[in-house]
DNA sequence: CGTCTCGTTGAGAGTTTTCAATGTAAGTGG
DNA sequence: CCACTTACATTGAAAACTCTCAACGAGACG
């Protein structure tokens, strides 16, 4: 929870009042390596923040049961499908857990209210999601502007942390690459 | 600006006040076509909102001068990189009116002035956000998943009014695909 | 051990790009 | 009004990139 906290508190400021408030409205979850979290055709019921282990939020083909990963999150990131969970609609996307993994999840009337008893977290998400939009467009900017292996280089300088949490081959579909494909780059001297 | 209004609107309620107060603080610019808003290197100095006409985001490759499309906007659609108008750094985008098109602008400090005069504009702003990374996710997605001729197709589902007012070589960068190749996905019969 | 997961490697196939040429419509200046 | 330019779309052939398929290897784990 403290990693929530300290997320929160890199945009605006907490009192410990407010850490006991934001505290109230959230429960921990652990989930094993391969449970889902969200699965395709149900409602996102909660905002999820991983505290520890990754996650993968992806999207499977109705005819080839191909996986496509949309989104990988580790600690400090944000897991869920926004759209299903504020509108309550069904979701198209699954999200399971990578490795053991312990989240902190919200549902949407909680989230609602603790908005109101703390306005300024308005502020906060308004503020993430303004990086998260502008790391999507840059995320496009690179799948539509760049090959593979230079896609692949600028995934390692951005997130190094992420090579040692995430399969290979779950890098590659996020990177819209064939697993083997990114094995070949790998295999090339000059990374 | 009506059409600001109305977009709000969508999302929480304002009364004849409010909009008289969040009137006093945009200011209504005409662009010619092949005018700028922005242009890399330089920080972008308002949040755009489209009243008329249409506009392309786009990054400069250094090497090649080939322009890459990161975003399309027409009206009823923002037109801004939220990075470097949050942080005031200089942006590595370009915004270029296509045709002749009407903006209504606000810089930052008015940006955080009128936030503060209503509050009630952070979750507006929130909301629309979330709908953005939704969307950018679901572009990301197809780009991965899908080939040329589906994408085009999804595409013109999605936007069949974007296809009238956008060139198609505008519209083949957006979709990560050469201009070429969508011609001759056009040429095929079985759209 | 035997299985499961994940990574590697090679050959062939397929998609998409690049390059170059051509066409067309709209604007501009004489 | 006509010639000329500019912007945009089309087409074909060759090249480049990436994928698919298939086989194989290695490590983890029960």
């Amino acid at each position: 929870m403290e990693l929530l906290f300290s997320n929160i508190q890199r945009h605006i400021s907490l009192s410990e009042e407010d850490k006991h408030i934001i505290s109230s409205f959230w429960t921990i979850k652990r989930l094993n390596r391969g449970e889902h979290l969200l699965s395709a055709g149900s409602v996102c019921r909660y905002d999820a923040f991983v505290l520890e282990g990754s996650l993968k939020g992806y999207i499977t083909d109705a005819d080839t049961g191909r996986e496509e990963i949309v989104f990988l999150a580790v600690a400090d990131w944000w897991a869920s499908d926004l759209e299903s969970f504020h509108t309550q609609h069904a979701s198209s996307l699954n999200i399971t857990a990578i490795t053991p993994a312990t989240v902190a999840l919200i549902s949407l009337p909680a989230f609602n209210e603790l908005l109101e008893k703390l306005p300024k977290l308005e502020k906060y998400f308004r503020i993430i999601l303004q990086y998260h939009v502008t790391a999507l467009l840059r995320r496009i900017y690179y799948r539509n502007a760049h090959d593979a292996k230079s896609r692949y280089k600028t995934f390692l300088q951005q997130y190094p942390a992420l090579q040692e949490q995430i399969p290979q081959y779950l890098i590659a579909s996020y990177l819209g690459i064939s697993a083997e494909m990114l094995s070949k780059i790998r295999a090339q001297k000059d990374l």
